[in-house]
DNA sequence: AAATAGTACAACCGCGGTTGT
DNA sequence: GACAACCGCGGTTGTACTATT
């Protein structure tokens, strides 16, 4: 088969940089049909793009609740960490940075980070180095190369019994014993623990990882079927708003990185004007009512007309969800609510939930500390 | 001011996974 | 089960921008 075929048909695709006209029409697409069905846009539109070109046009500038900019020392931090417990496996760690696209991850890590290998520096600077070889101790389905190890799956329980704290002297000792997750060093993550206890059912504790490459769950309870591979970018502001990395951040530092992220910056990437609003309608689907009162730009060169653009996006409607086999009760994970200003309940799915939990217990992981590293050296 | 090097980022490409027929 | 279509992810490339010489 041949993997341009879906630009069959019709005449030459446009490559290279989107136009402000070819933005609107897919913006409009999508306000029209939600996300997903890329290969329609160019028969619905007329947009001479490949459905591939439309999806990543619209994930990394397109979308609502972009961040944008340079990242924030804690950001910083987090990719740093992350990267040491997931490798190159940027969706994932995207998905724990509300707003943040894999790409914009990747092209931080490939320059900024890179760097310090050419100049002959460590990968990570060395307490994160520390931090990673402990953690990568406590997690057994994460190896030093980002790779999911549970053939078998060995994640602790999360709602096990806090541990004994380990020897509070030795913390370079502590990354030769499977020290559990829950952990005394961190009381959050106690909470977090809890938490999550609270918000999921007992037989949805289980890992299951979807990720390409990876090594699937075995012998796992089949999941409902639901609209396969969730963009990452869309299982974050769910994983983060009503779980355990904002409990994480609480007290922390990071937690008013979060709330910033939810509430400021909802802008496009090298669009800037794209703002989603205008017209603050007050519903639910408006972005804008997320964003503060004065932020509000007109795209210059789309005459001010974006606040239309997304006042009623639809959510995916894919081939999976169209059934109305016990799917029913699933959210649309396409245009997730707090895109629109109504963060509520989380409201993940279960397959959301796999890779939920397994971030989960990797952020779980992750100590608090914010310490005085030069992150820019 | 011009040339060069370095940086940042958008976009493309190929691969692999999932779903539908 | 085979195949086709679709989709998402990660690697890579192209190019505009900025800093330096």
């Amino acid at each position: 088969m041949s993997r341009s075929g879906e630009e069959g048909g019709g005449g030459a695709l446009k490559k290279g940089p989107w136009t402000p006209a070819e933005d609107r029409l897919l913006v409009d697409h999508v306000r029209r049909n939600g996300e997903g069905s890329w290969n329609t846009v160019r028969r619905e539109t007329g947009l001479q793009r490949c459905g591939k070109s439309c999806r990543l046009r619209w994930a990394n500038h397109l979308r609502p609740n972009l961040r944008k900019g340079p990242f924030s020392p804690e950001e910083e931090r987090l990719i740093l960490r992350l990267h040491g417990l997931l490798g190159n496996r940027w969706a994932r760690i995207s998905s724990q940075l509300p707003g943040r696209t894999d790409n914009e991850v990747k092209n931080y890590w490939n320059t900024r980070l890179k760097r310090r290998q050419r100049t002959g520096q460590s990968l990570y600077p060395p307490d994160i180095e520390r931090e990673i070889a402990i953690l990568r101790a406590q997690n057994p389905f994460a190896d030093g190369e980002g790779n999911i190890t549970n053939a078998t799956p060995m994640l602790p329980d999360p709602y096990a019994l806090p541990p004994r704290p380990p020897p509070s002297s030795s913390t370079s000792a502590s990354a030769t014993h499977s020290a559990p997750l829950i952990n005394q060093q961190y009381p959050l993550l106690n909470q977090m623990q809890l938490r999550n206890h609270a918000n999921h059912q007992p037989h949805q504790a289980f890992h299951h990882h979807h990720h390409h490459g990876g090594v699937r769950s075995a012998g796992l309870p089949p999941l409902p079927t639901r609209a396969r591979e969730v963009p990452s970018k869309q299982v974050d502001s769910s994983s983060c708003s009503d779980g355990l990395l904002e409990a994480m951040l609480l007290g922390d530092e990071e937690h008013h990185l979060h709330r910033a992220n939810n509430h400021t910056m909802c802008r496009a990437g090298s669009m800037p004007e794209l703002m989603y609003g205008g017209a603050a309608s007050g519903s639910d689907s408006d972005v804008t009512s997320q964003l503060p009162p004065g932020e509000m730009q007109d795209p210059p060169h789309l005459d001010g007309k974006w606040d239309f653009l997304f006042d009623d996006v639809k959510p995916t409607m894919r081939r999976a969800e169209s059934d109305t086999t016990g799917m029913s009760s699933v959210a649309p994970v396409s245009m997730p609510a707090e895109w629109f200003g109504s963060p509520g309940p989380s409201s993940v799915t279960d397959d959301e939930f796999g890779l939920d939990l397994e971030m989960q217990q990797l952020m779980s992981s992750l100590p608090l500390s914010t310490d005085g590293f030069n992150w820019n050296n």
